[in-house]
DNA sequence: TCTTTATGGTGAG
DNA sequence: TCACCCTAAAGAT
């Protein structure tokens, strides 16, 4: 499930779980041993996420860089929790269990590393130092269909597959309008909506982009299968207009649209 | 009990 | 452009 919301809400939790205190840390399915053992025994200091990267900064030790990738997890289990399944990196305190598996990346880096990873992502709207400007300037330079250059994280840092087709729905434009063809106005609607729906994913901890009036409760208890208008849906009926969703392939991934809405 | 899929990304050719 | 990496759950048989 992972999309920038994720990322920044496991940091979030992270950081409330896993301190203060030192740390058990292991790894269970034995491919980050060595790993590991750097960072046993010591703090966490603070947990920190840049678009979908998320960085673990232990007191005197290594950062970790964790990446989900597409099937990656970081879950909470309660301490003591029994080892199941593929566990690269377990980190224990006496009060929660946090198992990752099946990570793209989780390794040991110095703050060079750190730099480096960060200096090529683009803007994130849930950190202070993500700014609109500098995601319109670099969305509008894009040649890209609007959908294509979403998935761009050097574009804007955080937005996944899910969010890139919800987002063209939610703004009304065609996912397959060049970049470069759009107002700044939209740029700046895109920027707002980004911000807004990503700091709502981490409140709720799942996407929800339906607009709770359509479906009379609250943002929270708007069912799973309802909080969206076009991921994954192909040939429902539309929540605004009723036409058929369709789906269609950008940048070699699926994505959903309306015919009707978004022309 | 198979095969497929998934909210991602990299490196080789 | 393709092959490939990681894992688990859902879907097909």
């Amino acid at each position: 499930m992972p999309e920038g919301h994720t990322i920044h809400r496991l940091a979030k939790d992270l950081n409330s779980s896993l301190r203060p205190g030192t740390l058990d840390v292991s790894s269970p399915q034995g491919r980050f041993d060595d790993g590991a053992a750097a960072i046993d025994q010591h703090p966490l200091e603070r947990a920190e996420a840049w678009g979908k990267h998320l960085f673990l900064d232990f007191e005197d030790g290594p950062l970790l860089h964790i990446h989900l990738g597409l099937i990656g997890k970081l879950r909470k289990k309660p301490a003591e929790a029994p080892v199941e399944g593929e566990i690269r990196l377990r980190l224990a305190n006496d009060k929660a269990t946090w198992d990752l598996t099946g990570p793209m990346v989780c390794a040991l880096i110095d703050p060079d590393d750190l730099e480096e990873i960060t200096s090529k992502l683009g803007p994130d709207p849930l950190r202070r130092d993500g700014k609109k400007d500098e995601f319109a300037s670099r969305l509008l330079r894009k040649k890209l269909p609007l959908s294509a250059a979403l998935l761009d994280q050097k574009v804007i840092a955080g937005v996944g597959n899910v969010y890139r087709s919800e987002f063209c729905f939610l703004t009304g434009i065609d996912p397959n309008t060049p970049a470069n063809e759009l107002t700044e106005d939209q740029a700046d609607a895109l920027w707002t909506l980004a911000t807004d729906q990503l700091k709502l994913g981490v409140k709720l901890n799942r996407i929800v982009t339906r607009d709770p009036d359509e479906v009379g409760v609250t943002a929270a208890k708007i069912p799973n299968d309802e909080r969206l208008y076009t991921y994954k849906r192909e040939g429902l009926p539309c929540h605004r207009c009723s036409d058929e969703i369709r789906l269609v392939e950008i940048a070699k991934r699926k994505a959903w649209m309306c015919p009707t809405c978004q022309s």
